[in-house]
DNA sequence: AAACCTCGATAGAGCGCTCTCACGGCATGC
DNA sequence: GCATGCCGTGAGAGCGCTCTATCGAGGTTT
């Protein structure tokens, strides 16, 4: 075999080699390729064949680069608040919490009928955000789906201002019209008020996520109302970051501060993971001296004894539906309704040991 | 504005253009975009500042089709063992596990410094595996991180053999010469054996992980040959799949079949959690009657209380590694040493309260 | 002073694909 | 019988970039 023929059968086939062997020209191999537009089926069939032979693999970078479509969606986790990019641990915390999982899970469906796959990419400080920008700018996808979690997170509208399609896991600023899912979360801590009351919980508290999480605000508003309703206008409330240590750490200052505390009401199940073992620690038991509520109902919830009662995020389904809103978007011929569309999920209770 | 100087103003700047802003040739602004190389200092300002006008970015598409490189690499979820590809649930366990999230974060750091970021993609049946290797032939991404469960999984080989760069997590079929990464399981098991046995406990079992994953058999059977070692021939195990929910079943099968049992060593945490479970549901004090180990040292570990002595594998620094493996090939101008790279871990005990 | 380098910049080919336009052949309408 | 329309195919331009070959200017060598 000489230099040249080694080369040549080095490179792979390409849409020219392929007509060559078919008898066709360039553009009836294309056309058979993509949607089979006008081609006499035996001519579709002779293409076919030269397909195999040749064993022919397009070139997405070259299909790209006419179709001005990258075939990609970004993932974005922005706002971790990680004070510092090399920070590897809190990095580690948010891909290790459940919430992650299940949001890559129900994306992954989303994507999986179009062929689709997610760039996953981490946002948290000013130069990630940059980088997302330049991704996406540099037509590396064509658009993105966004897990924030600060509400001053700039970068949504910093996307939404240069043009380009996303779709947020989760209520955005007021004044940033983009299309987003989100949880109807003030209903979802109501729930959790509710149960407990009927179980005769009167002096109830909270683990709150940061405050500068929206969901987490109104998980603890939502709450703090339905109490309020019955009654109870004084509901105390810890401040903790969604993870299990967190959630131990206000738990005792909770159980410090308040000791005759009866039930207690966590933003997500981490953090009632969290409080369940301080109480453990502390001799209460769970649910007889003290009823606890988590939140999002993920595999925390049932990761411990006793099982968590907790309120239903459907993360999948609401991922799943994120990522249909960005690819409708991407389908349709630009202009006409390009307004943000939004749509908001119910939560509902899910009653197991601990409430 | 007429329509045309809209639709002048709305497709983006080319290295075209900013060469006419700036009074040079293509070539040059290329030139100092890419690695200034023979660029006089006074012409390099005037493009940089014809790039800020313009308000170019490189079309990544037409890059990757003369340099062919994607500048992408692919994250492979391999053989999830999800009988069924629309079994979400299977889906969401896979993503869920604290491994995963780990795997993630350490690509992650890995992939930071080249700015580059991964695309996800699951192969858990044939179509998944075609859907991949596809992906990689068509030059979407430039290699593969390979997350493969199974042993018998097709898809190292399939990828090798098609000439594409792969790096496993874990080790390969013994006739497939793949870089990987790994870690010493053997004496990991050995290093939990020793310490129940140094605690007194003679009467351990194991809850092991599914026999098709060569890590599962691995610390199987460094366990049992450990307590060989020390006399103990007959160390019962049952088989679970690596979940909480099947750690509990093995555990409760596991006590039934020998309530004598003082010791446990689970093969992964979210198992030793569930062995947690059912110890105290069935009244068994933990480290007080029974002894637990687990493997990972992942969240899973500090989730509960007691909290969980495990065997720590550095899972982070693990994937960094894998991607640090596949961007040194990626870099090597193809031929020269073109041989599988591997790189075996240590693990290390970290005693906590469970044993 | 002529020949030779060297360095910085340009011209232009070409990566593999899609898509518009033109064209030939055939059926249809008057 | 000739104009008309449609359908299936081919020719060719061009997407935005990189990179090789080339050229010109200025300095050095003999």
């Amino acid at each position: 075999m000489t230099e040249v023929t080694r080369s040549a059968a080095r490179r792979s086939a390409t849409l020219e080699d392929v007509a060559r062997v078919a008898g066709v020209s360039r553009a009836t191999v294309s056309r058979v390729i993509n949607g089979v537009r006008n081609v006499a089926p035996e001519i579709q069939e002779t293409v076919r064949q030269a397909v195999e032979a040749t064993g022919y693999v397009p070139n997405s970078a070259a299909r790209s680069l006419v179709t001005r479509r990258a075939g990609a969606v970004a993932l974005v986790v922005s706002g971790t608040g990680a004070r510092d990019s090399d920070d590897e641990a809190a990095r580690t915390r948010i891909f290790t919490d459940p919430f992650f999982g299940r949001v890559v899970s129900g994306v992954l469906s989303g994507l999986r009928p179009k062929g689709l796959h997610p760039v996953l990419m981490l946002a948290d400080d000013a130069d990630g955000r940059e980088q997302v920008l330049a991704f996406l700018r540099q037509g590396n996808a064509d658009g993105a789906l966004v897990v924030s979690t600060h509400a001053e997170d700039p970068l949504p509208a910093q996307l939404a201002r240069n043009g380009l399609p996303v779709v947020l896991f989760g209520r955005p600023q007021p004044r940033v019209p983009v299309s987003h899912v989100d949880l109807a979360n003030h209903e979802g801590a109501a729930l959790a008020a509710d149960h407990l009351f009927a179980r005769g919980c009167r002096r109830t508290a909270v683990i709150a996520g940061p405050s500068a999480v929206p969901a987490a605000r109104e998980r603890l508003d939502g709450f703090r109302e339905a109490m309020k309703r019955r009654g109870l206008p004084d509901v105390p409330h810890a401040e903790a970051d969604f993870t299990q240590a967190g959630g131990e750490r206000a738990m005792t200052r909770l159980l410090a501060d308040h000791p005759e505390l009866d039930g207690v009401f966590a933003a997500n199940d981490l953090m009632a993971q969290g409080a369940l073992a301080i109480l453990r620690e502390q001799g209460r038991s769970v649910p007889g001296d003290v009823a606890v509520i988590g939140f999002d109902d993920s595999s925390a919830a049932t990761a411990g004894r006793p099982l968590l009662t907790t309120i239903r995020q459907p993360v999948e389904a609401m991922a799943e539906e994120m990522t249909r809103i960005l690819l409708d978007g991407l389908d349709r011929p630009d202009r006409p309704d390009r307004r943000a569309v939004s749509v908001v999920f119910e939560p509902s209770l899910v009653v197991r040991q601990s409430a």
